[in-house]
DNA sequence: CATGAATGAGAGTTCATTCAT
DNA sequence: GATGAATGAACTCTCATTCAT
């Protein structure tokens, strides 16, 4: 029995071998660019292996969405969980761009990106993803049982709060923040945090 | 002379029908997995007819996205004639995502796809894109002006603006309004725009 | 028939202007980076305007080499015209030089490429080519009749003179005379020449 | 590890075999007429076959041309093993004629053909071309030492004895003997050679 | 006479994928 | 389990050439 478990453990660290040096690659060059030949090339591998733990391209990407996910819901979790409501809001938004802007390669695929989203629905990326904005729109209706946001509609709100975040991480991972060329985009991102936090609270 | 006009005038059907084309599959396929052929077979016409109208497919591509930023900047002007600033604020807001919703691949192409980007800066799709965006931050100076958003700064809360717009855009463009299955997207929208503005008023 | 005159003389001028830029775009180029296109555009004329002149790409360069020829016969000749047989072996062998090295790309085209010879032979370029070659054995059977080559065959003896200018104006025009990298390549050449001319005095 | 063996035999032997089909075609046809698609179809292969042996076109020619410069440096080096410093010479230049007679596919590449030269400069093929030029001019200087070429500057020399040979060679092999038609070819080659080895021995 | 428009053919090259070993 | 070898299909782009006007 120490056999068979050594090896689904050896195949197990294969397989996230290849997720993570794929995922690597599809930060650096993006998805079209990111061929199984490189990842093959980079691992050390023949580009055969990879079809022993991957079906074809769409797979590999499929599963690499799904830690993307992972990755996405457990941080934002961790920053939701202590503190008073709005507190946690404004943690989530730092944190919410900070995986962003650490993991623009994830935050592609999972949330600009055009190719894999028609695959999963109903997986566990997806499940993720639902999970993820929960937190969020769970969140909203904390604020607003604490007195926030008066008479508003919760998912509205969340959406419109995840609008927000969206457009400012989309704009700088497809390098689109050139039309503020004179400004750190660092700090633009931040700076607009801030604003967009006052605002809520003061809504 | 009248010959020489037809001829001129078919040239330009030509090209506006490569154009149309190409638009159309850059939305579905994305850049990369557009080819000439693939654009060619469309218009039924030989790959290498296309080379007669635009030098490569950047040229090409180039030519459309210059396309998509003069008709953006004539409709956000438009919406920006006349009205107290907050007014037009919201109406530029309003008229964002109508262009965005009207014409989805144009916005694509523009904002979101990943593509040769790098190529113009310095052309005239790019002086319309900063005119656009030189419009929104004039605006929001004028609203300054006026007594809105106490000491804030104007370019920071362009971004912010434009994160927030951009964002709930590119969720649509891109399909990822599928989490919020339950709601009418184009309500959706239109109420976190409500939010919003009602947010910028309060600023 | 002045009209006509006219007409067939401006046919020739165009001929002749479309040659002329063949050639140095061929000279420049080379034959198969040279096309009917860049010579069109090169005398600012369509494509198919030089298919009025010349039935295709082959006659077009075949009509170069006959010109090459031409000139080519041209030169030597004058270099013929007087003195003494030895003298003038020098100074015909100086103008080869000359006309190797001013005009490369018909060199070239006559002597070193593959392509066309199939084609000409019993034609006017070949003609040329012959009467050239006569020239020099000729002057080989002037020299053996003043006193020099003592009993040495002129055939022989023309192969011989013609390989060596032959071989050192090859190498200068196919570009390998890098291995005698620290001496000027023209010093070179008119430095072997007058030893090889040395030579043939004494032989 | 008999396994392996066959293996890269197997390897070599596919590698020779796109080798030698290119040598031929590049001989027939020239460096840009052939293509990789024509090797491929020669061999029975895929042209994406050609791109596991050999990186592009260039590194193809290349490969072919070291091997020539292999081969060329072998010969000439076996001819200049023992005997009088004229006596070799002579034999020099009978072995030079010998090598492009019987290999006139490599002389092409290596010294005729318009092709990547650019490319190689500090490789093997190369340093093989620079040692064999190093001999040819030690050689002369061996003469000189030995009291011929009387105060003659070796390098000059040098240069003009390859000039000659490598004329002969390149009228024969680009086929430009046909006026002389009437003379065998190689009597004429070796006739001539005898003429300039008395020359030589004069000079 | 001249040409604009069009194209079939072909170039070099890369890719995802398969399969025998 | 891993791979070396192979390939069909696709890519962008250029060319010589034709033909209606």
């Amino acid at each position: 029995m120490g056999i068979a478990e050594r090896k689904e453990r050896e195949r197990q660290e294969m397989r996230s071998m290849i997720l993570s040096t794929a995922a690597q690659l599809f930060i650096e060059e993006g998805f079209e660019k990111t061929s199984i030949r490189n990842i093959a090339e980079a691992i050390e591998y023949s580009p055969a292996t990879i079809y022993l733990y991957f079906k074809d391209k769409n797979e590999l990407f499929h599963a690499l969405s799904e830690e993307g996910f992972r990755k996405f819901f457990t941080e934002l979790n961790e920053a939701n969980q202590s503190g008073k409501p709005m507190d946690r809001m404004k943690r989530l938004g730092k944190q919410y761009l900070k995986f962003a802007i650490e993991n623009p390669g994830y935050y592609d695929l999972m949330f600009i990106m055009k190719a894999p989203m028609e695959s999963h629905h109903n997986d566990e990326g997806w499940d993720l993803g639902m999970k993820s904005h929960g937190i969020l729109t769970s969140l909203v209706k904390e604020c607003i049982d604490d007195g926030y946001f008066k008479s508003k509609d919760a998912k509205l709100l969340s959406f419109m709060i995840w609008s927000f975040v969206h457009g400012a991480v989309s704009f700088k991972i497809r390098d689109r923040m050139k039309m503020y060329e004179e400004l750190d985009q660092d700090e633009l991102m931040s700076g607009a945090l801030d604003y967009f936090n006052e605002m809520l609270e003061k809504l």
